[in-house]
RNA sequence: UGGGCCGUCGCCAAGUUGGUUAAGGCACUGGGUUUUGAUCCCAGCAUACCUAGGUUCGAAUCCUAGCGGCCCAGCCA
């Protein structure tokens, strides 16, 4: 192990990954100078999501932590665009505001593949001028048929023979706009033969009437991505270009064009390397472009920002925090084996940050009454509650008991169970910050539901003052005085799936039998309920965190919350080794 | 059955120019603290590195043969 490798362990600093231990080399070796230059190129044709964080803080990751040794390290924000008929504007908005909310500042770092159309252009006639590339005249079909299969070379093209001449005047003619979508395309003249179907003349420009969200109509031909990436990445001097698993039968093609234009000319060394690693996969969610596109189209979510979907616009209304996504790229690491990652690792990260920063606050989300029958009708005193048990700087604050209290339903039992130390029927049970409370009875509608609690409190054992500690009681519910608490819409959120592998095989089924991921959708992940609050809570800003005592952990609404109709999310409860047992 | 990638504890993941006892995290288990069944603290947790052979004084690391998983036949990225 290296010193580096071993200070990394030993401080629990991020630990060491192969890509890293391939820029270490390339840092000795100074193959790219004093730096250390990556890039995060999503194509704005849809919304982040915990994939692409992932990839977001391996690249920026990167560039900030080699900027210490390499003082020039940089990651850039490129947007892919080099399909005009799938992407618009509205998501280049969006990602730009997700890479920053993640924490990564993009201002003067902001690329687009449409800003280098000119020299892929150029690069493309100069492929075409050394007889690398050539004007292929056959429609898709005729393509794919003389493409052969994974076993069996493929045909070359009748029009591979063109001379240079000619390939350069059709290729202009492409650009000028004589020719309708598909009636030509460029190819890179490589091996029809190649085990690697890649390498099978691979289209580099396609003819497309379309509209484009940042040329507009100056192009109706464009370069696929094989070609623009490659080229993207020289251009802006990346050295260490990731990408995922299935890109890496590109790479040679990658190398390919690189090599062929640093051969031309119009590239110096040192070229840019791809390195592939495993994109993420979690249970219980749906990743793929395609899928979350479904759900929202399909009304099976409200909308891309839908707390429940593993988009980052949905994980920001949902509660989770940029610092605990930063803890689950480092928790699960880097590698080339696909791995499929629980989704409780990542609720625990979400707790552990939340733990950490987020304020205590009493909230009552299934409230039934509780009557303290030998406190005093209209009296009312104070007690303190410390906003966070391991910060005694952040203060306490006063919450106000009276004789009328809300707790929780699921606290007390009429008939407990075996290890149930909460409230019933003669047993005791501290209202934290409070007293000491003996349960006397309760009422019954006619269905046999608890409507109301009865209980006589020990004056003698308030929180806080001498004495209280003599008794000890097991139990310990928080509450909230009827009189001082309000109403607030409780959006309890919880796994969009209710099978960790959503759409996938189970065990019994029919080796045929094809299922929907869309049925797999837990109906119960969205539960909406009137809870009753601290007073205060109300006034709080959107988006502020909130642990609720023994509940879990809150965020008020980023958009519905109000003072006067507070909402708040569950972003995550707490953990709970009596439930589980 | 073409090519590429991968296979180390339940989940991740170091280690892979062969060298004594196979990092670490999460989970889990046990104990302690605790007015959140939370948090926190301490301890335990792979004679074993997909399998089988082989080379070697010595192999997770090298060789051979298998097995298993993932990716590739868009004018998508």
């Amino acid at each position: 192990m290296t010193d580096t490798a071993t200070e990394r362990t030993n401080t629990n600093a991020v630990a060491n990954n192969f890509i890293r231990s391939r820029i270490d080399e390339d840092c000795a070796k100074k193959t790219y100078g004093e730096k250390v230059v990556t890039r995060f190129p999503p194509e704005p044709n849809g919304f982040l999501h915990f994939g692409h964080a992932k990839s977001i803080f391996l690249n920026f990751g990167l560039a900030q932590d080699y900027a210490a040794q390499c003082p020039q390290s940089l990651c850039n924000l490129r947007f892919d665009d080099t399909n005009p008929t799938k992407e618009e504007t509205e998501y280049v908005d969006a990602i730009r505001e997700d890479v920053a909310w993640l924490g990564f500042d993009t201002s003067g770092r902001e690329f687009y593949a449409s800003n280098y159309f000119k020299r892929l252009y150029h690069c493309a006639e100069l492929l075409i001028t050394a007889n690398l590339a050539y004007v292929d005249s056959q429609d898709s079909d005729a393509m794919r048929a003389t493409r052969g299969t994974l076993t069996e070379p493929g045909k070359n093209s009748p029009f591979r023979t063109r001379t240079i001449e000619e390939n350069l005047d059709l290729f202009r003619r492409m650009r000028a706009g004589e020719f309708i979508d598909g009636a030509h395309i460029l190819r890179a003249k490589i091996d029809m033969a190649a085990p690697n179907m890649n390498l099978r003349d691979p289209a580099i420009y396609r003819i497309r009437h379309a509209h484009h969200h940042r040329t507009g109509d100056a192009w109706c031909i464009y370069p696929m991505y094989d070609f623009a990436h490659c080229v993207s990445d020289a251009i802006e001097g990346i050295s260490h270009s990731l990408c995922t698993l299935e890109f890496t039968d590109h790479r040679p093609l990658y190398e390919w064009f690189l090599d062929r234009l640093a051969e031309l000319g119009e590239f110096t060394r040192p070229l840019p390397q791809q390195i592939e690693f495993s994109r993420l996969n979690l249970t219980y969610v749906v990743l793929s472009k395609r899928k979350l596109i479904q759900l929202v189209t399909g009304g099976h979510v409200d909308g891309w920002n839908d707390p429940r979907l593993p988009t980052l616009k949905g994980a920001r209304r949902r509660g989770f925090t940029p610092e605990g996504f930063k803890r689950f790229a480092d928790r699960i690491g880097v590698s080339k084996s696909d791995s499929l990652i629980d989704y409780s690792v990542l609720e625990d990260c979400m707790r552990e940050d939340l733990n950490e920063r987020a304020e205590r606050r009493v909230a009552v989300l299934d409230p039934i009454k509780l009557v303290l029958t030998n406190y005093p009708d209209g009296q009312t005193e104070a007690c303190f509650a410390p906003n966070h048990p391991h910060h005694a700087e952040l203060g306490t604050r006063e919450i106000p008991l009276a004789r009328e209290l809300w707790i929780e339903r699921e606290d007390f039992m009429p008939e407990p169970v075996k290890g149930f130390f909460r409230l019933a029927p003669g047993k005791e049970v501290r209202l934290r910050y409070g007293y000491i409370i003996k349960c006397t009875g309760f009422d019954l509608d006619a269905n046999e539901q608890v409507t109301c609690i009865y209980a006589e409190y020990d004056p003698e054992t308030k929180s806080g003052t001498p004495g209280s500690e003599s008794r000890k009681v097991k139990g310990n519910i928080h509450w909230l005085s009827c009189k001082h608490a309000v109403p607030a819409e409780i959006r309890l959120y919880d796994r969009l799936f209710a099978v960790p592998n959503p759409g996938a095989h189970r065990e019994g089924d029919a080796p045929d039998l094809e299922r929907d991921f869309l049925n797999d959708i837990n109906p119960a992940a969205k539960n909406i309920q009137t809870g009753m609050v601290e007073l205060a809570l109300a006034q709080c800003e959107p988006e502020s965190c909130y642990q609720f005592e023994r509940n879990g952990y809150f965020v008020a609404d980023q958009y519905d919350h109000t003072a006067g109709k507070p909402v708040f999310n569950r972003t995550v409860t707490l953990r709970d080794s009596w439930g589980k047992s």
